[in-house]
DNA sequence: TAATAGTTGAGTAAAATGCTGGGTTATTGC
DNA sequence: GCAATAACCCAGCATTTTACTCAACTATTA
């Protein structure tokens, strides 16, 4: 069992989604800077979300990803899933034969965690998140440093101009 | 945040020693016999475990180690956590500093799920895993087991005698 | 004094992680 | 039509971790 930088990364991009979902599609380059996460690691990350069917994309100027369900219907759960990254506790991912084809001592423990982990996390979905007053509080903080870099940005363009 | 086959081994030898207590120190080579475990890896992880006091160790011949505590009193969050593998699942170990020193989206979901599992882990104590049926029925065919192939050394033992 | 078993440290193949870079393809607005 | 945009795809790669081995040393007991 692990959780990564990956997994948190994929669930970080598809509440960025959610959170933006009313303006339309929004472009990895965007969730990048909103969420300090590689470009290119942002495209292996969708791949995958998009091979489970949680996002569609729309290419070309004004593209980007949108979520392919209501935000309501996608779990957490989905979203670690869908970037590989196996919540089961056990070393035999459930099947039983950890030891030589048989059961090891600790098997029915580390399944008892799977069920917790799992229970927990198939029980929030992105609605639930986006509806959170902390994560709504964060949102904004990053939406205003976005705004206030992208006019840095012009103000850079310009000057490169003169 | 990560349990892998190092925090598995630790729980598992840990499990063995409860389970073998009444028969006193419990040799690495026992465990590694009967767990499936390398010995020198299960030297390394009690290395671990020594430092946090969880074990005492008894050299020389009829040695071993014993738990240092009474086996109610270890929870296996404590047992995880001494051989270093964190199950905290943020990214910035519970700071709050995981984006450019601010708080990221995704902080207090991964905190949440933290508290969960280490509310589960630290709620099950050695004694109590002891106290499982289905844990005793795979120690007696371990102990079975070891049994076997330990007369099965001896008939090798002979054979080279003759 | 020999056998046992803990203690310590160095090294290592394999895998995963997080990331970079280079290219291609589809779509849009001018 | 033609750039600009942004999704797509692939190959590589430094770093870290894992799980493990080997080798030596030390304390204890029969």
């Amino acid at each position: 069992m692990r959780l990564t930088t990956k997994g948190r990364y994929a669930v970080t991009a598809m509440l960025d989604l959610a959170l933006h979902a009313d303006a339309g599609p929004v472009s990895l380059a965007d969730i990048s800077v909103r969420q300090g996460i590689s470009l290119s690691y942002l495209e292996q990350l969708f791949a995958k979300l998009r091979r489970q069917v949680l996002v569609k994309s729309v290419r070309g100027p004004g593209g980007g990803y949108r979520l392919a369900a209501d935000a309501a219907e996608v779990s957490v759960a989905q979203v670690v899933d869908a970037v590989s990254e196996s919540m089961d506790a056990t070393r035999c991912r459930g099947k039983g034969d950890c030891q030589d084809g048989e059961i090891c001592i600790t098997h029915h423990l580390w399944q008892d965690l799977s069920g917790q982990i799992h229970g927990f996390l198939s029980n929030i979905t992105l609605a639930d998140l986006v509806r959170r007053r902390d994560i709504q509080a964060v949102c904004e903080r990053q939406d205003n440093l976005y705004a206030q870099q992208h006019r840095d940005q012009q103000i850079l363009c310009s000057d490169l101009v003169n």
